[in-house]
DNA sequence: GAGTTCACG
DNA sequence: GACGTACGTGAACTCA
């Protein structure tokens, strides 16, 4: 039948649909395999809810509609569009494509146009509908399609099963169907980041287009407004509100690649429905349709299903013999066919160095199923590396590596092939330096660190020997060791084949363990949210690094060394002897045993303790302990910051690349190595100095931004402390105030010395104090310390309950949480002794420390989006400070941005209690900057 | 390679 | 009543 004059179409919201299954219920998984199915679950429910409905109707067309590809002509109006969605739930995703494939099972018709949204497509639909005389009845309650309603159009809320029409979207908007955009522009949505007019809601929006008639009328006439603020609003903002009219405005000229008449209501055909239901392992609703249809319905046999953490019996040995060496394209290309069929791919790449910025590639594995790897020798050289001539030839044998990696490369940037590696970000730098960038990704040590941080680490031998029962060739059998250690490129091809094929058989069988043990454990969320999308963003600010000025850096090694030189005469004069200076056990001796001075204390080795807090009560007594901490002061910065860092500067690029492991620190923090630059001096005057040679290039300037007392924000909220999230909401002085109400000072009567010991309580909470812990720290006795606490907790009572809550959260579960669900294992909570103190206070920190990680990282995610089109990288980390390398005009954009992001980084995952605040510095180095 | 010390948040 | 203690990191150095 050709679509006109009394025909019906009806039109499915299909996200809509998705959601609000995957919300409806609990994250249920096919028993078989684990498989998240619970959205697949509501949605076939919904769908036959609907069939059921309509039965016997007026009905004769009907469509699904779906959403595809993130990005749309929205976007490039205003790149903010619908930034602020959280990603999705990675338990969703794979459900997806399978909502596609139950609508095609019942035979509905399932439409989706890439670079469109599904509102596009239902505008379209309705208005070329409604010209051809039928009625639409568009199934969703979304507001922004009611400016669709009217003229034979209406929507239908599926849930609460009420019609809205011309009268219902005027109760909802206060003007008519042809006015909603107007009130939307003005009103714009916080949820899909439409700026619309500041200050100015739905009721002000309709009043306002009621009064004027439209809004263009409304923004020419603006200057006749009476309220002063509303005035100035709409004709400084008449640009973004008109910019916000088209980003709400549906569109209804859509390409498409059907027509109405393709959408006819067809019967579903039993054997393909039952199939998929039976597929789905759906056994009551399966029963349910093949009832309704007076069919047999489907036998689902009962799988027995997988226990966590056990491999699959069924598993071929992880046996070198299997794997397959890659020598010719046409086996390539076999091998890329086989990718393809898979969906996914575990990969690994061979290189000649751990530096990712140096290291040059040498081969790459890949593994598509348990036992099934190959490796591809790209770079392996032959011949003596002691002969000079023969030392640079490439072995025979191998694929040119451009021709590999341009066979390989669809296969790698192809959205709908899933890569799979342990510790990705290595593989994608290297891959990234041939123009390779590879996407989606999945990181098997991240899964690990999602799954067990405080349990082990997540190295792939580790995990290997613990998830597998199999101990990896150790790559020392391939390059030996120490000094006469070679790079793999040396390795025999034979033998790099065993060795990198057998990686990536490892890294697939992880992945096969570990994917389905995220939802059981329900850490997806923290995976997809905090791990797997931050991989991309640490890649590329390693691969900017940040500028160093190697001069700075010199000269201030050769005046330490000075400095260094006069002093150790000096110790050696005081000392009465010459002696290393830099051994503890030397210093030690000279000070207890030959000098005499009382206090001496040994650690477990027999040996004093000569640390910094031993010299600074020795200080008081004799000159050469303080003669001894300035010349410690000055080896530290000369060999860790200014030799050391010299050495890092990459000859090519003039830079220093820090690595980050995000797998590093059991709370969530990131480390960062090769050099950290996490902890660059900064505390005394000497050392800041060290942060003038980290600067930006001619043109640019160095932009910090930090987090103002994130912890302690974190812990008046998560120990919902009213007095501590007031003083934080009034702006105050947090340690002052505390100071203030423990001791009884007005705050105008603070004194710095009050002042300082609050701080030091403040942090020692956090810190899971102890009486032992503040009167060392404070140098005051034990009970003055003890009675310090006492004070606190009584008048902070939600500290205590929050410490005993944690410990027994810890004991019950053998974790703790951050507010975003990210888990610290705390193996050693029950154990006896010492260590269960040392567990204890780590476990009262972790979710404060890795909650602030946890933000952090989730503005750090978000940065990119924020930022694109402002000519500034982001570069470096440092737990609650981002740096920023920023074009000289750009500053003041930049802060803003980037402001606004971190200030917002929790929301909408978590409503804190408190305001996140971001301080910002800007100059021509990071000792200006910070 | 373990132990000590010290740089950072 | 006695343990021993502030939380989280990485790098350089000494010494066995």
């Amino acid at each position: 039948m050709s679509f006109g004059k009394g025909c019906h179409l009806h039109l499915i919201d299909g996200s809509a649909f998705i959601f609000r299954a995957y919300h409806a219920l609990p994250p249920l998984t096919r028993k078989s395999d684990g498989l998240p199915i619970g959205a697949v679950s509501g949605f076939c429910n919904m769908l036959q809810r609907y069939v059921d409905d309509n039965a016997g109707g007026d009905v004769t067309h009907v469509a699904v509609i779906f959403d595809k590809g993130s990005h749309t002509f929205r976007n490039d109006l205003y790149p903010e569009y619908k930034a602020n969605r959280e990603a999705m739930p990675e338990d969703l995703r794979p459900q997806i494509p399978l909502t596609r494939r139950a609508t095609e099972a019942f035979n509905i018709a399932c439409k989706e146009i890439e670079g469109y949204e599904a509102d596009d497509i239902i505008a379209t639909l309705s208005m070329q509908a409604r010209d051809a005389g039928g009625r639409v009845t568009i199934i969703s309650s979304d507001k922004d399609l009611m400016q669709l309603v009217g003229g034979g159009v209406e929507m239908l809320d599926a849930m609460k099963n009420r019609r809205i029409d011309a009268e219902g979207v005027e109760e909802k908007f206060g003007v008519g169907p042809d006015r909603v955009v107007d009130v939307q522009a003005l009103a714009g949505d916080s949820v899909d980041n439409v700026p619309g007019a500041p200050g100015i809601g739905v009721k002000t929006a309709a009043l306002l287009i009621n009064e004027y008639g439209d809004l263009d009328t409304l923004l020419e006439r603006a200057g006749e407004i009476k309220q002063p603020k509303r005035r100035q609003t709409l004709i400084e903002k008449a640009d973004q509100i008109r910019l916000s009219r088209q980003l709400v405005q549906l569109d209804c000229a859509t390409p498409l690649d059907f027509t109405l008449d393709d959408l006819e209501v067809r019967d579903p055909d039993p054997d393909t429905l039952l199939g998929f239901l039976s597929e789905m392992e759906f056994r009551t609703l399966s029963k349910r349709i093949a009832a309704a249809m007076e069919v047999e319905p489907p036998v689902i046999p009962d799988a027995a299903p997988q226990a966590p953490g056990e491999a699959a019996p069924d598993w071929p040995a992880i046996d070198a013999a299997s794997h397959e060496k890659i020598t010719d394209m046409a086996a390539l290309a076999v091998w890329i066919d086989l990718v393809k069929a898979h969906g996914h791919v575990a990969i690994d790449t061979e290189t000649t160095s751990l530096n990712e910025m140096q290291a040059e590639l040498v081969g790459i594995s890949l593994a598509v199923e348990p036992g099934h790897a190959c490796y591809i020798p790209l770079g392996h050289r032959s011949g003596d590396a002691d002969d000079l001539f023969g030392s640079d030839r490439l072995a025979g044998g191998q694929l040119p590596l451009q021709d590999a990696l341009d066979a390989l490369a669809p296969v790698l940037e192809d959205p709908a092939i899933l890569k799979i590696g342990q510790n990705m970000k290595y593989d994608m730098k290297i891959l990234a330096r041939h123009g390779v960038s590879m996407s989606p990704i999945d990181d098997t040590m991240l899964m690990s660190y999602a799954l067990h941080a405080g349990l082990h680490n997540h190295g792939m031998d580790a995990l290997s020997e613990r998830y597998l029962g199999h101990t990896p060739i150790p790559i020392k059998t391939l390059l030996g060791s120490g000094k006469s250690a070679i790079t793999f490129d040396r390795v025999p091809v034979d033998d790099a084949v065993a060795y990198a094929a057998e990686d990536a058989d490892i890294t697939l069988r992880l992945w096969r363990l570990f994917k389905p043990q995220l939802h059981r454990e329900k850490v997806t969320a923290v995976y997809e949210t905090l791990e797997r999308p931050l991989v991309p963003v640490l890649a590329r600010m390693e691969r900017h690094g940040i500028e160093v000025d190697r001069e700075v850096l010199s000269r201030m090694s050769s005046a330490f060394a000075q400095k260094m030189a006069a002093l150790e005469e000096e110790i050696h004069a005081l000392a009465g002897r010459k002696f290393n200076v830099g051994s503890p056990k030397q210093l030690g001796e000279i000070l207890f045993d030959e000098m005499g001075l009382v206090g001496g204390k040994r650690g477990k080795t027999g040996a004093y303790a000569t640390g910094a807090d031993v010299l600074e009560d020795l200080a008081t007594e004799h000159d050469l302990p303080a003669r001894i901490l300035d010349w410690r002061q000055l080896s530290k910065l000369k060999s860790t910051y200014t030799d050391a860092l010299q050495d890092h500067i990459d000859p090519e690029t003039g830079r220093v690349h820090t690595s980050y492991v995000q797998t590093g620190a059991n709370t969530g923090r990131l480390a960062s190595t090769d050099p950290n630059l996490q902890n660059i001096p900064v505390r005394t005057e000497e050392g800041r100095r060290i942060r003038t040679a980290f600067v930006a290039p001619k043109g640019r300037t160095l932009v910090s931004l930090d987090y103002s007392q994130i912890e302690l924000r974190i812990l008046a909220h998560v120990a919902d402390i009213d007095a501590l999230k007031q003083a934080f909401r009034d702006g105050l002085d947090i340690h002052a105030m505390t100071a203030s109400e423990m001791f009884g000072v007005p705050l105008d009567q603070m004194t710095p010395e009050i002042r300082r010991q609050a701080k030091a309580i403040n942090f020692g909470v956090i810190y899971g104090i102890s009486g032992f812990g503040l009167a060392r720290n404070l140098r005051i006795p034990r009970a003055e310390a003890q009675g310090f606490i006492d004070r606190y907790f009584e008048r902070f009572p939600g500290i205590r309950a929050y410490m005993d809550d944690t410990i027994a959260f810890a004991k019950e579960h053998g974790h703790v949480k951050t507010l975003f669900g990210r888990r610290i294992h705390t193996p050693e909570i029950s154990a006896k002794g010492p260590r269960a103190g040392f567990a204890r206070r780590a476990a009262i920190n972790a979710p404060i420390q890795g909650t602030a990680a946890d933000v952090i990282r989730r503005a750090m995610i978000r940065m990119p989006a924020a930022i694109e089109g402002l000519p500034c990288k982001m570069l470096l980390q440092v737990h609650d400070e981002l740096l920023f390398e920023v074009e000289d005009g750009a500053v003041e954009d930049v802060i803003a941005a980037a402001r606004d992001v971190m200030q917002g980084a929790a929301a909408p995952a978590v409503r804190l209690g408190v305001p996140l605040i971001v301080d910002a510095g800007h100059g021509a180095n990071w000792a200006e900057a910070h």
